[in-house]
DNA sequence: ATTTGGATCGGT
DNA sequence: CCGATCCAAATT
């Protein structure tokens, strides 16, 4: 039983990543997250979801990022730590955003789960960076959590299917000038949950509950 | 001390 | 496009 969800006898026990999964370029990582599970011990619930969409952040030469040139502050401390660990941050007043950290120690890329397909005990919207953080209850207390631990983390589901990867440049970073250009964001072309996904393709496809 | 604007979202 | 709403970062 591993927080209350049990092991049937033969089956793969879900993994969690290697540390040195997460100490690669955030540009490998992202990719690589696409089909795996996002999971929250909430008080007594685990919430689940399945990660269809990331973006990569660069760290001090990608000036989107929070870490662009070398900017080490309270907040962006967390990116320059160890990889594998949560960056979570306040944007536009209340929404929460959760990064993975990736790079080893001292690098500071990330990054940014920005979509979930629902997988259990998830009954809000997962369409966007903000939502998801909502519908996982993650707010800026787990920053710097272990993503390996038991509060917050990511694992290989024990069944997956390969994932079709779509990829685009990334959203909401049009000041970052020519880094506003690259393709570094990251999806599950098949799923209905991405953030860019309309209320009719969601309805089509059977999406019920509502933002 | 004050200003600026943001890795968002839903409604218009 | 706009407004909600708060904080980090930059500037004075």
């Amino acid at each position: 039983m591993i927080a209350g969800r049990s092991i049937l006898p033969g089956a793969e026990e879900p993994l969690k990543p290697s540390r040195a999964f997460y100490a690669r370029a955030a540009l490998e990582v992202a990719p690589s997250l696409l089909g795996m599970h996002l999971v929250r011990a909430d008080g007594g619930i685990t919430r689940v979801g399945r990660i269809v969409e990331t973006e990569a952040y660069m760290g001090p030469a990608d000036l989107a990022a929070h870490s662009a040139r070398g900017r080490r502050t309270a907040r962006t401390e967390v990116m320059f730590g160890p990889p594998g660990h949560a960056y979570v941050y306040l944007i536009y007043g209340f929404w929460n955003c959760l990064n993975v950290v990736t790079s080893p120690e001292g690098v500071p890329h990330a990054v940014l789960l920005r979509a979930l397909e629902p997988v259990e005990h998830v009954g809000h919207a997962t369409w966007g960076p903000g939502l998801l953080c909502r519908a996982l209850n993650i707010d800026r207390s787990l920053n710097g959590v272990d993503l390996r631990a038991e509060e917050l983390w990511i694992e290989r589901p024990a069944r997956s299917a390969s994932v079709r990867v779509g990829r685009s440049a990334r959203i909401g970073v049009e000041y970052a000038r020519h880094y506003a250009r690259r393709r570094w964001r990251f999806f599950d072309r098949d799923s209905p949950y991405l953030s860019t996904a309309t209320p009719a393709a969601r309805r089509r496809a059977g999406i019920t509950f509502q933002a």
